[in-house]
DNA sequence: CCATCATATACGCTAATCCATATATACATA
DNA sequence: TATGTATATATGGATTAGCGTATATGATGG
């Protein structure tokens, strides 16, 4: 799924509100695991894995998993105008995305992100 | 259907192959008329009518009727992160859009478009 | 008026989308 | 191995979207 990105296709991926903030919140935070979604969109857990799910088949997002979480972010080799258009989308619309971006910091017991900022040294 | 301009109603808009080759025809040509668009994209002129209403419904597209032609262009009240997105979109997605711009080109007998360039003297 | 061209809409159908609920998998810790 | 937490997927049903065909509307020129 990595070349089938033609425009009418990135339309499609973000056509559902709950899409378009899961990939507005990952633009913004950079990196965010399934329970730090759920509760900052305030949706059924499933719902938000279905549509991560989604996001990750059509090549938009990426996934690691560090311990029992695991992590989604903008996928690595997505091509420019994507990252554009979601900046601009972004910066755009900061007081609609609000309410979840509140809601995300206000979240207790957020899980720790350890291995970006630490890295294996070896390889 | 004025501020309902959230971002996945935009990309809902957006969201079928059909209504992206329009706008982003639109988008690089200014301005074009029905019948352009159906040769352009080589499809049934009901199937262009009906997206291009969908697209007038919620927003992105204004039409203008001159004599027997319907010109359809961006909306001129577009926010302009929608515009920045389309030009972003478009400039990066040539390739893309090519076949539908070359028979756009070649197609013979498109009709002129007074108006625009000529209004009326008063007011 | 009547015929023609350009465009819009109505209708019936199929296919795709989204959802809630239930269940499965993966990891961690005891 | 057993339990709990985090995440993923399967299933079936309801809604929506898109399509082709047929028809309606609106302007133009006899």
């Amino acid at each position: 799924m990595l070349e089938n990105l033609t425009p009418p296709t990135v339309f499609k991926c973000l056509a559902d509100e709950t899409r378009t903030r899961l990939m507005l919140l990952i633009a913004a935070e950079g990196e965010l695991c399934v329970c730090e979604l759920t509760s900052a969109l305030e949706l059924s857990q499933p719902k938000i894995s279905r549509h991560l799910a989604q996001l990750r088949t059509c090549g938009l997002l990426a996934d690691r998993r560090q311990g029992q979480w695991v992590y989604y972010r903008l996928h690595p080799h997505l091509p420019d105008w994507v990252i554009q258009l979601l900046r601009t989308t972004l910066d755009s619309n900061r007081h609609w995305l609000s309410p979840d971006h509140q809601r995300l910091e206000q979240m207790g017991d957020r899980p720790e992100r350890a291995a970006r900022c630490c890295p294996p040294a070896t390889s």
